[in-house]
DNA sequence: CTAGGCGATGTCAGTAACTGACATCATCTG
DNA sequence: CAGATGATGTCAGTTACTGACATCGCCTAG
């Protein structure tokens, strides 16, 4: 595992992972996790904006999202699209539930990581937004419905990730939106 | 203006607000804004944890809300105690519109500060949540009306400093919690 | 087979955010 | 007037992050 190995970027976020784990993030430099990869702090930069963006590497999320929203069937309405894309999100997510869990836990002693959380969250608003005006969503509602999409998809991780092992992530989000609904209508 | 005049705390604010607005955040040193305010570099950290917080300074918000919270007459729905608390909270940021609006704009060219302002509304969703909890209603309704809360107040923010300067914020909440309720239902 | 291009990495020096330890100053209190 | 107290200054240090340039390994043209 050093310099011209492959998957740098890959090692790099494994080594990080591990150390979080083993030692706690602040307690971890970028010097220690590229000395683990086999590889230069100057290197970890190269692949990862900062210290933080490590834990939120991937970008599938997004893309996966962006995906299902517009290949989703014409008939539908927008909260339903965003909705089921976000149930989606959930399988991919809660297919490596034991790193998923290690990581909320990381995020959640972390007031800088849950920053970055709610950052990426924000940005899969924009990217539901956005591929909802694609389909000519006006831009009130497509706002909207990847707002209200993306707070299901929070509070669902939230109680997944609390919860017991055995529960599913992905029917939590339809449970959370009615409740929404219940509440929102209780004005 | 220096050493022991008084609100060293506020001069410091000021001082970052001018200077964050003459050559933008990152062109601006924690040491400049120490000097501009008469003081060194490590006092700026004594009022403030980090750089960003210098505009992100008061738990006011947070107060004004616990307290409309406690408050609020007792046949409310959470839904509507919620609103309140952020209709009057929209006054408060309203009364200095001009600096309301460059804050926002200093906000939107910066990342780090979006990260910040959304890790603050998150915490105004902890403590509306907390507030009703307080006065008795269930958990996942407490948390669910703080968070739609906030997101309307979220909203009303973008629209109201994207928007005319004649525009009052207060009314916005109410319009985008009317959109929500028309959007989570479409499903 | 070799020369050169090219992308990924290393090296080095530097900036600036942040922290801990300790000294100093102004004010308040007895 | 002396000591207590709280706010500030000073200094040294760590670490995240960046820019400039060198080096390495592979790939391709000739």
């Amino acid at each position: 595992m050093s310099r011209w190995d492959p998957d740098a970027k890959g090692r790099l976020a494994m080594a990080a992972r591990e150390l979080f784990v083993e030692q706690g993030f602040d307690r971890t430099t970028v010097a220690d996790i590229a000395a683990r990869a086999g590889l230069t702090e100057r290197t970890f930069f190269r692949h990862y904006a900062d210290k933080r963006e490590v834990l939120f590497a991937g970008d599938w999320l997004a893309a996966r999202m962006t995906e299902d929203v517009a290949e989703a069937p014409a008939d539908l309405t927008p909260i339903e699209i965003v909705t089921r894309a976000v149930e989606n999100a959930c399988d991919g997510i809660t297919s490596s539930p034991d790193w998923s869990r290690d990581r909320a836990r990381i995020i959640a002693d972390h007031p800088e990581l849950q920053e970055r959380e709610l950052a990426k969250m924000g940005m899969l608003a924009g990217v539901l937004a956005g591929g909802l005006r694609e389909r000519g969503v006006p831009d009130v509602t497509a706002t909207l419905a990847a707002e209200l999409g993306v707070l299901a998809f929070r509070l669902a991780y939230e109680r997944w990730a609390g919860g017991r092992r055995s529960t599913r992530m992905a029917p939590l989000v339809r449970v959370v939106l009615a409740e929404i609904e219940g509440v929102a209508g209780g004005a």
